[in-house]
DNA sequence: CGTAGCATCCGACAAGATGTCGTATGCTCG
DNA sequence: CGAGCATACGACATCTTGTCGGATGCTACG
């Protein structure tokens, strides 16, 4: 309900490295990050890392000489999230019109299209089974 | 494919606006968008119009003293547009694991889903019968 | 204990986007 | 022609983002 803000592409791009490793060093992230870099870009580092916390994205481990950096939500989480506030934006909160432009356009595959209707059919099974 | 670029507040309330309205002069939008205004904002209102002329979202129509204002795309056309640069940016532009992730936190309701089984249904339909 | 070395913290700044005006210029109609 | 309204657009203040640089702090080792 909050809308989760949009993160912009260096914020973006740490966050991809965190999803790929669950817990790392500013040092590490730089490394990755930066791999070529001439100067050391350790603060512009750790200026991403506390904006991040401070949008509540990133999580901070303080119990090591050099702070452990996770994420707080999934890839998964923050794209759903998106997707709501992009919802609750433009089409009163229902992803209905967006996903009918979107298959009437003929942008999804059919692919994708069974993977949808698969997931919608394995919910309607642990539906059945209560919550 | 080109990724739409996102729209800023005041720009959105102006699409808000056109999507509402098929074509508007720039005074008919300032008095929706700022009906209390005290100072004229009719510069305000030209200058989103034209920064959105520019993003290609705006069409403008000169064949009047007083030129006449449209969105180039429907609003469900946006946010489809939207929803594709999502998931280009976060999933490798599948949109399954958005939904996915929506439907396991419980955040659709099942009006949401049946609605959504429909569209997918509608579509097989549409499908037998050749494009 | 002192200090080298690396980390964190945080102020500063440039660049770009946004929202707002003010003004110059232009068109139309009486 | 001139009034009145439109458009064109430069200018600005504010925010956000990405980047540094330097101050401060902690740790480990001689």
């Amino acid at each position: 309900m909050e809308n989760q803000p949009a993160l912009a592409n260096a914020e973006l791009a740490l966050m991809e490295v965190l999803w790929d490793h669950s817990a790392l060093t500013a040092r590490a992230l730089r490394e990755r990050l930066y791999p070529d870099a001439e100067r050391a870009q350790h603060g512009t580092v750790q200026r991403l890392l506390q904006r991040l916390e401070d949008k509540g994205l990133v999580r901070r481990d303080r119990d090591h000489a050099a702070h452990l950096f996770s994420a707080t939500l999934t890839r998964e989480q923050y794209a759903a999230g998106q997707l709501e506030t992009l919802a609750d934006k433009l089409t009163g909160g229902s992803l209905a019109p967006l996903l009918t432009h979107l298959i009437e356009a003929e942008r999804i595959s059919s692919d994708e299209l069974s993977r949808l209707r698969g997931i919608l059919d394995a919910h309607d099974e642990a539906e059945g089974e209560g919550v």
